[in-house]
DNA sequence: CTCTTTGCAAACTGTTTGCAATGCC
DNA sequence: GGCATTGCAAACAGTTTGCAAAGAG
């Protein structure tokens, strides 16, 4: 029933570079890093192999403040973020929020749940500090 | 110290625009609304006019899966958001979670907060319905 | 009169699409 | 061989920018 998605070179630099960064990357980041490996793969790819990823449940995608693209978290544990609204970092932390506790059958109004996320947004301590340093005029 | 906004007609109607509308407007909705009224407003002053409006305090925009554009949000009230990843809809629900509280000094990082959201994602029952449908070929 | 806001158009950025060539199974 | 995946380029959508004209205080 299910398609099993072919075991290329494009796909296996891009699940490597996932597991290695501990990080949250945009598409431009993953381009960047894996095309040091592998020259001639090509951002449609990325777009491609992440919405594969996506579907399989092996990345999430993250909710972010519009236009600054999509950031990707393949961190298989449930967290909650901490995003920079200036500079766009993102950090895990942990609230310890049971969501689907919280979620009656009321509230959940039909909906087939695929995911839940916490966002703190902020402004990160660096990006305080610039401010501060540029109104100082 | 802070400078106040001129009180212009495309201000009071994107106001009244979203006071009236209970719902998650896009800048396209809130465009194609306004217009009736004010039809030669552009596309741009609502840019101008939500990013104001948004560093004022007095709407919020809501973070969604990347591309489908800004939504906002003018419900005062502390809530949460059941979202549709396949037609975009966006639902107030409450969790009734106070994230403030679970928001330790340490967990802060540093970090001066500006918002909170807890968003679920998933498939409305419309989207759900659809699907099946169409996979009876 | 001054400073803000508007409308418009052009420029950008992130994303999607179409398709022929290639690669897995 | 057959179907999924790739790379590329063109098309798109959402957003930002620059600037002259209009409007608010």
């Amino acid at each position: 029933m299910e398609k099993k998605p072919h075991k290329t070179a494009q796909r296996a630099a891009i699940l490597e570079y996932l597991k290695d960064s501990k990080s949250h990357p945009s598409i431009l980041d993953i381009y960047q890093h894996v095309s040091k490996r592998l020259s001639t793969i090509s951002i449609g790819t990325i777009y491609n192999t992440m919405d594969l990823l996506k579907k399989e449940g092996l990345v999430l995608e993250i909710p972010v403040l519009h236009g600054e693209g999509r950031r990707y978290d393949s961190n298989p544990n449930p967290h909650d973020h901490l995003l920079c609204s200036v500079c766009g970092a993102i950090f895990d932390i942990n609230l310890n929020i049971d969501h689907s506790m919280l979620l009656t059958e009321e509230k959940r109004k039909g909906f087939e749940i695929t995911g839940m996320f916490t966002s703190i947004y902020g402004k990160c301590p660096q990006c305080k500090n610039k401010e501060i340093i540029s109104k100082q005029s």
